[in-house]
DNA sequence: TATTGTTATACTCTATAACTATA
DNA sequence: TATAGTTATAGAGTATAACAATA
């Protein structure tokens, strides 16, 4: 691991513990208080993961997206990660800065780039995939096996 | 609801709708994903039902919470929302600016102030809480009722 | 005309650090 | 000394709008 970390300032999952002596009302069975509280959690999981590489769940998604669509364009990126256009040209300028992807001119659009993961992408993806998926087994330890599966399957439903 | 619609700029749940024709790789098993887009999912349910009134969902944590437990003090709420000292402060100062919560000074220690919810305040968390309610229960009803409870459960035991 | 990538700009949220008043 | 509230500042993320090049 690299000692030097990156954006020591900024958002950073926050904690969202209990605080002992308050009363939180209705907040335990309102759906979006409870899955706000699991996301954050699962936030802090995957922030011990990537610790110093910088990258954040929607860079950890674009890093497997460009894996699994080598030469996606910038718009369709945007699309899967729900952001506008430039959003998703400032995550690709991110990712190209660092080496770990790249544009490639398409000769059937002029328009668009085709994106690629770079040698060293695919690198960082492998790492950071065998450390993700280990980070998320362990933080669903707090359930039993037969209680995951049905969580995943419960929350893809609600996601629609 | 009031016609003036309040910050029309600014970050707004975005969609993460799955994009045909693009592999997403092992991102669905992962519960950090899955509990993304289920947040999202959440926020914009809940978006629909707040629209107009300015509040987010922190903001209305708020004000379950001030109403819950009167006299608060902001560093208290702070750790409630885990968020800094100054950002209970923002939050404080923006719902006192509408005339939802006052700021009362406290014999007991002269640092502190109690945090109350006015009179407007209750009004507006009592109408809020019933269209919330009922959001949260639309937007639950992708599931069956075994499901919910379920589901509920697990994210509880998840989030620790 | 419509779309892609780009650039410029603005806004929200939230963190850190330093300051003041009180404990 | 420690804590609450405050103020100032900075940074990340993301939206909108306008522009040029290409379809």
């Amino acid at each position: 691991m690299n000692s030097k970390m990156e954006s020591p300032r900024g958002p950073r999952p926050s904690e969202l513990r209990r605080v002992p002596g308050i009363d939180y009302g209705d907040l335990e069975s309102h759906f979006g208080y409870a899955l706000r509280r699991a996301q954050i959690a699962s936030f802090e999981a995957f922030y011990r993961a990537s610790a110093g590489a910088g990258i954040t769940p929607p860079r950890f998604t674009a890093l497997v997206i460009l894996h699994a669509n080598p030469g996606i364009t910038q718009t369709t990126l945007g699309n899967v990660l729900g952001t506008a256009r430039s959003g998703a040209m400032l995550l690709t300028d991110w990712l190209e800065e660092r080496g770990l992807a790249e544009r490639r001119s398409r000769a059937d659009d002029g328009r668009v780039w085709g994106l690629f993961l770079t040698v060293k992408g695919e690198a960082l993806l492998a790492r950071l995939r065998r450390r993700v998926r280990e980070n998320d087994a362990a933080f669903a330890r707090r359930l039993a096996p037969r209680e995951r599966s049905s969580l995943i399957r419960l929350l893809n439903k609600l996601a629609g």
